[in-house]
DNA sequence: GTGGTCTAGACCACG
DNA sequence: GTGGTCTAGACCACA
């Protein structure tokens, strides 16, 4: 799996890995049950500090994406079906509030919805070719 | 228009702000060419800090969803139509996959970003009449 | 001479005014020995409050090019020839170096600036049909 | 590179420490990917509170002439090249004007803007050579 | 140790 | 009375 940091971009780094990861794991990328590399690899292939690393570990772990196994490092858990994330249910709705400032009507957004999905899914649509 | 403030959330309360900003542009409670409250004025209805308020205007400012007019202060703008933002398309996709991780269904997650649009339209379906 | 204001902009308005009046008299719209309407005429026609256009009047009154006659209300001048303003070197200053941060070189920004001297003298270039 | 600070200036000082780097940079004094110091230091150097430097970090890097890098702090970047910018024409268009009005014809003027150019580019022609 | 956020209060420019 | 600027100092997030 790539994975690109910006250290110029105003989300934190242990942010931008979290999502990258998340974004693995929705893709296929990450499977299930296995193992991710240790803290201080990652940090190194990455160029930045395993502490940031680490902390990314720490917050995957407590949304449930992971578990730390003492002896295998992290681990791709499965955060148990059906559950809602307060957090995530804010940004859409920022994101549909954002969208019809800028007059988007709502099939346009279902649209970009749609997209977004099938793009984290792993099964890219035909626009995102040049993406 | 009501606006509550968490001074606990790890959001910043500037960026609270402004999305409560954006949401109420969206729904219609605050409309094109309308005033918004002075920075000092808003910051004692809060109980926060004025430069806190400004830093919200200005940052809705630099967005395009308000111009500070130097005679009747902050006036809600309406961005140009059509742009597009990647900061908010980042969100979706993000919130598609863990969505994904959920084992959400790409109807099922249709179904939610519907329910958001109305929401923030201000036309609450029925399901959120409670929220 | 048409005046336009723009109450959001970052710019004062006394000082747009001002702006619009040098231009006036560069271009010969505004010519020596004529005079201008008065602090509450020009403030009326413009919207504005007839403070704002007195300051205009008694800053170009200073730099001289206005005298303020008791009779005939502010009267168009013509500062001593070959006089070199600070303020007026420095902004040339600051943008022959922001023209080097763009890449500018110094034929492309000479001949923008031969440009602005012909729209600012009233004889603009033919590249000056658009705007 | 020598900063100086008038705080009795008209100027708000964050623009004068803007004004400065911008030079700065245009002379080479600073150089893309180079880091400048921190907020804290720089203006405990100038003798100044750091939330104005800050401000004037701020200000270049909506600019673009700096980049804000988590692990570097503020960085020297290079606005892309051919890019105008509307408020430097501006300028440009009044200090023509504002020489008209003196009386100085094209020539001169150009000579001038050479010579700012010159200036600003770090290699300043010979009558510059004292100021 | 860096920048980010927030508070608090003073003074000024503007209209 | 409005926003803009500046100062001062505290606490926190980040790397």
């Amino acid at each position: 799996m790539i994975v690109e940091i910006n250290t110029q971009d105003a989300e934190p780094i242990y942010e931008q890995l979290r999502d990258r990861i998340v974004l693995g794991i929705a893709s296929g990328e990450l499977t299930p049950g296995e193992a991710l590399p240790s803290v201080r690899r990652l940090a190194s292939d990455l160029g930045i500090n395993f502490h940031t690393v680490n902390k990314s570990y720490a917050a995957l772990s407590a949304e449930g994406y992971l578990v730390i196994d003492r002896r295998r490092g992290a681990v791709v858990a499965r955060p148990p079906s059906g559950t809602s994330d307060a957090r995530s249910t804010r940004r859409l709705l920022l994101a549909a509030a954002e969208a019809i400032c800028r007059g988007t009507d709502e099939t346009a957004f279902l649209a970009l919805c749609s997209a977004c999905y099938q793009k984290a899914s792993g099964r890219p649509s035909n626009q995102e070719n040049g993406g």
